[in-house]
DNA sequence: TCTATGCTTGAAAACGATTTTCAATTTTGG
DNA sequence: CCAAAATTGAAAATCGTTTTCAAGCATAGA
């Protein structure tokens, strides 16, 4: 498990430790299909482990962000969402107005455009975002 | 002036009333030249208005938007940026990390490929962001 | 194993930005 | 000018996030 290690080693170079709560939450994390919020990830949690606090989740999510296996997100409902960094390429996102759901993509020749676009500009990237808001294919037949 | 024009227009449907601190609000946010956040149009207004409150160009802000003259938005420095919308094309971003610039660009052809991504999901865009991260040119120089 | 050190935890408080409340004031239509 | 209704500014409330703090654990060394 390649996020798991990535932790786990991230915690050894930093002289932290790994806890019960550490291994709860990320297990519950890369589980997570979707982008959850610290709140979101927090009430699924409480359903199997009842005693766990809402601020060991938020620090254990920062933690993640920190290390590289997650990242930090924000959609515009006004919550940090947390996205799972299993492969290193880039992706983009369809937001659903409608449902809420998240669908990732890729277009390399977006990834160019942009490239050019910042050359032009003189500009240096180092990182960048692209979200679609809409209605998915569900929501418009629906 | 299209912008004071649409506002006015706006406060008669709505039942909404003309006011003094309404139109010193909107002149000096059509006058900034950036992507001012409340608190930034709060303060440029206080040097010239001491008795203008907080809470009124906040909601004035918000106003702008509902009439569609201004566009909010996040560039992730958690606080919320109100954009001028003079024309009707979109355009979209350059972020710099080093002294916070905002540059704009348009780029008909990214617009074309994320026409073309939304159709392959059978989503349907309401609109979009774009955001390049990065240094611009003075940062990446000096 | 036992202990000491120091990181971690959970609850509650602090925080920063945003939004709302409320009494006083201002605008607008009649 | 008057009355009705919207607006204002200050302060308080709210929301998500982050920090504080005392108590609880994990880890390394004896």
């Amino acid at each position: 498990m390649p996020g798991k290690a990535l932790f786990h080693d991230y915690l050894a170079a930093k002289g932290l430790k790994s806890t019960r709560q550490r291994e709860v939450i990320l297990d519950e994390f890369l589980r997570c299909a979707s982008h959850p919020s610290t709140e979101e990830l927090y009430l699924r949690l409480r359903k199997k482990h009842p005693g766990i606090g809402y601020a060991t989740v938020h620090r254990a999510l920062k933690l993640f962000a920190e290390c590289g296996i997650a990242e930090e997100r924000n959609f515009g409902d006004g919550q940090t969402r947390y996205e799972s960094r299993s492969g290193e390429d880039h992706h983009d996102h369809l937001v659903c107005l409608g449902c809420g759901a998240i669908i990732e993509f890729e277009d390399p020749r977006i990834e160019e455009l942009q490239a050019k676009v910042a050359e032009q500009h003189g500009f240096l990237i180092e990182n960048h975002r692209l979200e679609l808001y809409g209605r998915c294919g569900k929501c418009v037949a629906g």
